[in-house]
RNA sequence: GGAGAGUUGGCAGAGUGGUAAUGCACCGGACUCGAAAUCCGGCGAACCGGUCUAUACCGGCGCGCAGGUUCAAAUCCUGUACUCUCCUCCA
């Protein structure tokens, strides 16, 4: 959420800036609109509530005394109505302000570039080299299904499209790499977590999903219970309506957790292996700190993914989105793309973002600064990383022209020493 | 799933229709070489609005949340969330 002082200070900078994310200025025209007219009404409202107070104490003098009242009653029974037709009106013109200021996407940051859409991102940094086959690489799914490692088939029987069971090794492969990657985070200060799965409204709009992104989840019907997306709505929300001490600052936080998304819209996309799934795991990293160190955390959060596919062997980039392909909620993201072969491409595996203020306005989380002054923490998540999307990356990176997958180095260590899957 | 109790300022804790006691904490002052103790005064978050940018003042809101009754609600009514206890069930 965007601080709406902010916004009627600063018009024609915020029209300009949220322009690059799609947003009308005729928008913010409507915003700042209903804004006054909510001033305006509340300063009336106000008024009467004042008066209101004074002629009750009066009636509460009147009455202590024996003396009779009726006339000030009888007046502010009209008062009384008032206030309520003024206040009505006023609630209708927050609502209003509501509407529109909590639909708004957070503030780009300067620097990222601008354009419409992910062919606008740019390039940072390429770590590793793609790999040369002598042989044509296959895509995962084939080598999971032939190792009999991931079952597509019965996935979709069980539960639908978009669903895999994961069998013997592949489970036990699974398993390894999502334990490397908590220990991994957990050596660099993330306090591992395991929070709920399920999590209600008021922490989907804290993160910013709700309300404009409902129909990319899972909800419990009739019930205020939704099924995480990612683990950065419980980890986010977990300071929620909180002040954290300030020596507390910075707080790192990572979590391994499935992720659930309907994934409306993407129909005909990915639609064989691992890479778009209904249900998948994710390990993620979040973290709180003050505004001041926000950018630095997020450099330092970016390498800590980058770590891990470094220690795996496989070849990434790092990319900066544009301010079009950037998520709801932040102001600047770098995403983490992993060479799949089989796709002769990079494909995203995690996605790190600084919200700055955006989710702490909306979850009212805030320190006090040096000053005693309350403020708004920034909130950042990262991915580190996408587990399924890190097996198909392993198993397409790391396939042998017989089928069989060779384990990477750092994660036999969690396979009991296994070297080959076959 | 059933029954009961609870939710008030940073904490503790009164208040059952007339506009939030008190204690601790906190801030200022006195006393003191200084501190503690004591005394005096102040303060009770956050939030919203106005003056308009002082760094203050005024007002609103505010007793879990949302409604309702009333001239007036922490107090009465309805709904709801959460916590605790007991029963039931269960991994």
């Amino acid at each position: 959420m965007l601080d709406i002082k902010m916004i009627r200070q600063n018009e024609d900078e915020v029209k300009e800036r949220l322009a690059t994310r799609g947003v009308k200025a005729e928008k913010i025209d409507e915003l700042l609109a209903a804004d006054k007219k909510r001033r305006e009404l509340v300063v009336e409202s106000e008024t009467l509530r004042q008066q209101k107070n004074e002629v009750s104490e009066a009636i509460a003098q009147a009455k202590r005394n024996q003396q009779d009242a009726s006339q000030q009653i009888a007046r502010m029974k009209k008062v009384g109505q008032q206030i309520k037709e003024l206040e009505n009106n006023l609630k209708e013109a927050q609502t209003k302000v509501e509407y529109i200021a909590s639909r708004l996407p957070n503030l780009p940051n300067p620097s990222i570039p601008v354009g419409p859409d992910e062919s606008f991102n740019v390039e940072l940094k390429k770590i590793g080299t793609p790999r040369k086959f002598d042989f044509t690489p296959k895509p995962h799914w084939e080598i999971g299904e032939k190792l009999g490692i991931l079952d597509f088939a019965r996935g979709a029987k069980a539960a639908g499209s978009r669903f895999v069971y994961y069998k013997g090794l592949g489970a036990k492969l699974e398993r390894a790499v999502y334990n490397f990657m908590l220990d991994e985070h957990t050596k660099e200060g993330y306090t591992e977590i395991l929070p709920p799965y399920i999590v209600n409204n008021a922490s989907m709009y804290g993160t910013g999903q709700f309300p404009k992104f409902k129909e990319d989840v899972f909800q419990v019907e009739g019930q205020d219970m939704t099924l995480i997306p990612t683990a950065e709505v419980p980890l986010t929300n977990y300071y929620r309506d909180e002040v954290i001490p300030t020596e507390q600052l910075p707080v790192y936080f990572t979590a391994l957790t499935p992720c659930f998304r309907s994934e409306a819209g993407s129909a005909g996309r990915d639609t064989r292996g691992l890479i778009r799934m209904h249900q998948f795991n994710k390990v993620e990293m979040v973290k709180y700190c003050k505004p001041e160190n926000s950018y630095n955390e997020l450099e330092k959060m970016t390498k800590n993914a980058g770590n891990i596919m470094e220690k795996l062997g496989l070849p990434y980039h790092i990319i900066t989105l544009s301010t079009g392909d950037m998520g709801f909620s932040a102001a600047m993201t770098h995403d983490l793309e992993v060479w799949i072969p089989a796709q002769n491409m990079y494909r995203e595996i995690s996605s790190c973002s600084n919200c700055e203020d955006f989710q702490a306005r909306r979850a009212h989380i805030q320190y006090r600064d040096k000053n005693g002054k309350l403020r708004y923490v920034h909130t950042l998540n990262g991915s580190g990383l996408a587990v399924g999307r890190t097996v198909a990356a392993i198993l397409e990176n790391y396939q042998n022209q017989d089928g069989t997958v060779t384990v990477p180095e750092v994660l036999r260590p969690y396979l009991h020493g296994l070297e080959v899957i076959k």
